[in-house]
DNA sequence: CACGAATCCTAGCACCGCTAGACAATCAAG
DNA sequence: CTTGATTGTCTAGCGGTGCTAGGATTCGTG
């Protein structure tokens, strides 16, 4: 029993460093360098290993995904719970948020803007997935305002963090004006 | 003479053609599916024809882009010159943006999504770009409120409603409450 | 009509995601 | 300890991609 048990942890140690390597390289090289062989010539296997771990490239994408919600979480809780006053932490989420997505730019596009075959916004949603939608609602709920749906408010508010990413990322805002954009998007849509 | 001016008009015809049938594949089938290959067959001419005309497939998706930016400026415009006052001029504006990404996606991820090798907010950013930013700016500006940068209220709210179509079209957000978000978005963000 | 130039296509490169089938290592049974 | 089956891994290759070199062909001109 014990010898199954050690190549199920051997395995299973093998997947997490596959997820590392890709999310590494693309961390580095963008998702584009991020093919099969050179992701196979990193953990020094050859290309059919991957296919024994996950269905194809996609599926690869979608468990830096999942990783990366799951940090994300932890970062959003982290910076609300150590601020203030409904303001100060929604403000915090915020910068948290934005703050996610330019340290790991690579993550952020896995997430949302390349295809990892995640189902978002339904049943059978992955719980990383839902457990960050579930951080901003925890912290975005008491701010919607009366008469307001909290969910719906709290797409509208992810809706707007997500286009500020895009579009800066873009190269299309500039970061230096980063903060004056999030006062702005806190105060006014915001119901204090 | 005459002649070299026929060539160029046919030339200028045949260009035209392919960023055409890019765009419609693109509607049809998805952008992965416009490979040079298939376009050079719709267009009824062989694949380094279409190197002749653009420096590769980027340059292609860019010329979507920017065909599609100048449509979503007229359609912006348009919306927003037929609505009475400021809040219905706003709300206009923004169903008029959605609208267009669900009409035309496949431009719309040409223009934000996709790589066109385009630059954005600089001094050689083609002029379609510009002027679909500026008629967002006519708009937005006047309700930007006291002590608001213009531009960057504009960057803003247009972020906002990017997010809104990022999500949409992922399926994280249901059609249905669309009108609903846009109006939360307007009442909100918008000073009037 | 013949020549030079412009135009276009065939064929191919290196790379991609993915997979079949050969091979080697490992384990259980005799 | 040997055998046989099972598991694991790799080599080699398929059809596809974007892109390009170089030959063939058409075209306008003298």
């Amino acid at each position: 029993m014990s010898v199954q048990e050690r190549k199920q942890r051997e395995r299973a140690e093998r997947e997490r460093l596959i997820v590392a390597t890709a999310r590494e390289l693309a961390e580095q090289q963008g998702w584009d360098a991020v093919t099969t062989r050179r992701l196979a010539e990193r953990i020094e296997y050859s290309q059919p290993v991957l296919y024994s771990h996950f269905r194809g490239k996609r599926e690869i994408i979608g468990a830096v995904a999942l990783k990366g919600a799951a940090e994300l979480a932890v970062a959003v809780r982290a910076a609300t719970s150590a601020a203030n006053g409904p303001r100060e932490r929604v403000a915090a989420l915020a910068r948290a948020y934005l703050d996610f997505a330019a340290r790991n730019p690579a993550v952020y596009d896995a997430l949302f803007q390349l295809d990892g075959g995640l189902a978002y916004a339904q049943e059978d949603t992955p719980q990383p997935l839902k457990d960050a939608f579930a951080a901003l609602l925890e912290c975005l709920g008491e701010v919607a305002g009366d008469g307001v749906q909290p969910g719906l408010f709290t797409e509208v508010f992810w809706a707007s963090l997500h286009g500020l990413v895009t579009l800066t990322r873009a190269g299309r805002l500039l970061p230096e004006d980063a903060a004056q954009r999030v006062e702005l998007l806190v105060d006014r849509l915001a119901v204090m």
